[in-house]
DNA sequence: ATCCGGGTCCGCCGCGCGGGGGAGGGGGCT
DNA sequence: AGCCCCCTCCCCCGCGCGGCGGACCCGGAT
């Protein structure tokens, strides 16, 4: 409603590929109440750009040279008062990049193989209306998604195949009979493995080291 | 691309309020290119209207009568080849039925307060193309985070707060006479409620307890 | 009034577990 | 050839733990 009445929409295109800016540009440029007013290769330049040109909305590939496109929405969202909206273009949608660009705080997504009037109709609505189709609760979910896996402590990589394999057994709840039996090996060759495993942890006991089996998210590793 | 060629976009409102029904009727109705084609009171009635008229799009409210939103999402989209995108309109958009909405295979969000033109697009977009803002990655994440809060076990809730305490303990990894020391009671105490959580748990030693403790969810119930 | 369940304690017993040490074989690195 | 790591297995010892039975107090239900 603001921004509707103020002027045309406008837009600055940030992709490495010159053809895909082309491209872009050549759709966006065509429609009334939209104009492309800048367009940068890299994420450093869609930085500066941005913070030059004050565009309603950015087109961010997320594949770029120097900084990707992820980082480069970080930057934008955090360092500018009254920051654009962030449209993040991947080529697959299953994209593993998809979390941390809404994270990063994104309006929305565009398929490089969208035809022409979504794209268009998505820069409008975007420009509009950040949080229509991106309610805070999927962006919420995104940062819980993020911040849920952030250590994998530094003993799970010291542990042997062996050690792994009988800690995953510790924690589901095996005794070192069971375990020795499902390995197909001796009870002492468990107990051995068991006191290595419990000396890599820092645990006490065999409790404590499927504590920290679960705590490392040792158990989401299947 | 599709559909806009062979006629104008074909929509359901479902809400039970009938102001709203109105107010959305009158705002698309008005719009070249969409048609509002049938309006429900109820989940209920939703799925049946859209099982006979097939539109392009359904805005859909959560809260509703008989079936709530989410279900009767769910219904038209298992049952009908074809189905149409569903937007589903909330009031607030920090609202815990977004995830569900998004399981569910919703295709977008509209806030009630949301203006006419974003109302809109946003239907236009939607009828277009199915996961341009709402891409597949976003959709496993709502579903990884439904599945991954289903069952708190049966056996929670029938611990008493001494045990529930205890448990704690115990999968903070102390030992019994540490447990008894924390909680200022004797060494035998515990043991007495070790046995009963235990016995509530199924579990056959304190190890298995704990993984129980951490498989209920119990731990993130701080 | 009785009964029951939760919480608090106490003993005894057996066993799985953890700690310590030793020993042999295989594979990789130098 | 050495060396080291991993895997394998053995002994003994001590103790925490889990299973059993019994006891007391108290509050609520019957």
């Amino acid at each position: 409603m603001t921004e509707t009445a103020v002027g045309p929409i406008r837009i600055v295109l940030a992709d490495d590929e010159r053809m895909v800016r082309t491209a872009l540009r050549v759709i966006l440029s065509a429609e009334p109440g939209l104009e492309v007013v800048g367009e940068a290769a890299s994420g450093a330049e869609a930085v500066s750009v941005v913070r030059e040109l004050r565009p309603d909305v950015v087109l961010m590939d997320v594949r770029m040279p120097e900084i990707d496109g992820i980082r480069a929405t970080e930057q934008i969202l955090r360092t500018l008062a009254d920051p654009p909206r962030i449209v993040v273009v991947t080529t697959f949608e299953n994209d593993s990049y998809v979390y941390e660009a809404l994270r990063a705080g994104a309006s929305g997504f565009l398929l490089k193989r969208a035809d022409a009037d979504s794209l268009v109709q998505a820069v409008r609505l975007v420009a509009r209306s950040d949080s229509l189709l991106f309610p805070a609760a999927v962006r919420a979910l995104a940062a819980e998604h993020g911040r849920a896996k952030p250590a994998p402590p530094a003993w799970v990589a010291r542990l042997t195949s062996r050690e792994s394999e009988v800690l995953r057994l510790m924690a589901a709840g095996l005794t070192n009979a069971e375990i020795a039996g499902r390995m197909g090996v001796g009870p002492a060759t468990v107990k051995t493995h068991v006191a290595s495993v419990l000396a890599k942890t820092g645990a006490r006991d065999r409790t404590q080291a499927v504590i920290a089996a679960y705590e490392a998210g040792f158990m989401n590793t299947d």
